[in-house]
DNA sequence: CGCCAACTTGATGGCTGTCAAGTCAGGTGG
DNA sequence: CCACCTGACTTGACAGCCATCAAGTTGGCG
């Protein structure tokens, strides 16, 4: 039968371990860990699975049984109001974790939605409490990482709650950048995959005036946008605009 | 010397415990643990302080050593951006817990300002994280405190990306109900001990626009307002109108 | 009793939402 | 391969919500 005399290559593969190998072992659960931690966690992650752009990861009121980190691929996570208003609350790229929100309740409380063709890591959560209750590294690193998803949203609120258009979408353009750097990509020219609404609702504003703001800064020299494409051309005049005043 | 011979009434509270007693144990760290577990989580803390209105708790880039459980009274943390402007992420009631955001970068995020007389219970991080590796009732539990804490952010997200004046205001109307009320006090009447300034930056708008949205609550008779008195008269309108569109 | 911070209320203007029309780009089917 | 179609995007005109500026009132505290 199939699987029970895997090949050799496979078989190394899978003593080495998966996160072991993956490259964003360092911003993902992994980090602090040593090889023989390493190879706990990963036996942990049961599955691996992939997600075409428009999938669900997991939808509001859905129970709660694992955390997912994203191994290839974006995402986006939205709340959607009993209106029918949608609310992106964050967009994840590779390395980032999804689902954290689902704990306090054991049920999630947004929709998660992959952007573009993705592969997430899943690890069930009451099996990560166990282990992290045995190597206090990842239990540090774990309650970081629930740590900076608060500090993460209360920067988020800063945002909404005290900057004007403009402002807002300067620093969401800086953080990308920085993000994409931080991944080994262009600081400066990335591809943004998600749709105008959705910045607009990630940024509390509406798409018209996201384009409007977009075109702005293409008039003023400090970006250039073709659709989707954003070059960065002046980092300091972004920075300037975050604080305008 | 004074303290080396307490006084029996004192052994006696010390050997039973504060938090046992407390009125807040089913609302703070405590919640599901045992008589035993109670007794362990209450000789982690360390301190019992009391803050009078206007002092600081702690001050963002302070290092993070502890968490802080409210026992009496009420916070505000904000966040001081670069070029003076403040926005406020939370008001803490009786029961809540101060400082997680800390936890990413072992300093403090933000600052925690007492708007009135206040007691807190002083929680050492680093033993809460040993304790918590071997009560798996604590760890389950202080993980669902920080996922709370993110939903409760993106609520706020929501909130302010999202809604307009009113609707921000009476959801912020009926959710300190639901707090007052769930420490047992009126859900219909109480005193909001902030300012209109500090609502006014929790909720993204100008302390003018907080005064104005309440006097037209009023007008209506949705509300009663006195100052910081406020007395909810329909509670079914309010409802409406954080829904209205 | 007086002072000052907090609050209320009014007038005005600007940012951004809304509505509308047109353009662009990518994917599908003939 | 091209035409078409649809969703995404851009741009313009206008309006409305809320910020801003200003003046006056209230209330708590020394």
């Amino acid at each position: 039968m199939h699987g029970i005399q895997p090949t050799t290559a496979l078989n190394l593969a899978a003593l080495r371990g998966v996160c072991g190998n993956c490259s964003m072992r360092e911003l993902c659960l992994p980090v602090g860990l040593d090889q023989d931690e390493i190879a706990t966690l990963d036996r942990l992650i049961s599955t691996r699975r992939t997600y075409r752009r428009g999938d669900s990861l997991y939808r509001a009121g859905d129970s709660f049984n694992s955390l997912y980190a994203v191994r290839r691929g974006f995402f986006k996570t939205f709340i959607l109001h009993e209106d029918g208003r949608e609310q992106v609350t964050g967009f994840q790229m590779t390395g980032e974790i999804l689902g954290m929100d689902a704990i306090s309740t054991d049920a999630h409380a947004c929709d998660a939605m992959a952007l573009e063709d993705s592969e997430v890591c899943e690890v069930p959560f009451t099996e990560l409490e166990r282990l992290s209750g045995e190597i206090p590294a990842l239990q540090r690193h774990f309650h970081k990482t629930l740590s900076r998803e608060i500090v993460r949203d209360q920067g988020l609120m800063l945002l909404l709650g005290s900057m004007r258009a403009e402002e807002r979408l300067a620093a969401f353009l800086l953080n990308f950048s920085q993000r994409f750097g931080d991944r080994g990509y262009s600081r400066s020219e990335f591809n943004l995959r998600m749709t105008r609404e959705d910045i607009g609702s990630y940024l509390g504003m509406k798409l018209e005036t996201v384009s409007r703001t977009l075109s702005k800064f293409q008039e003023e020299g400090v970006i250039e946008v073709h659709g989707k494409s954003i070059r960065l051309l002046d980092f300091a005049r972004l920075k300037t605009i975050t604080t305008c005043r």
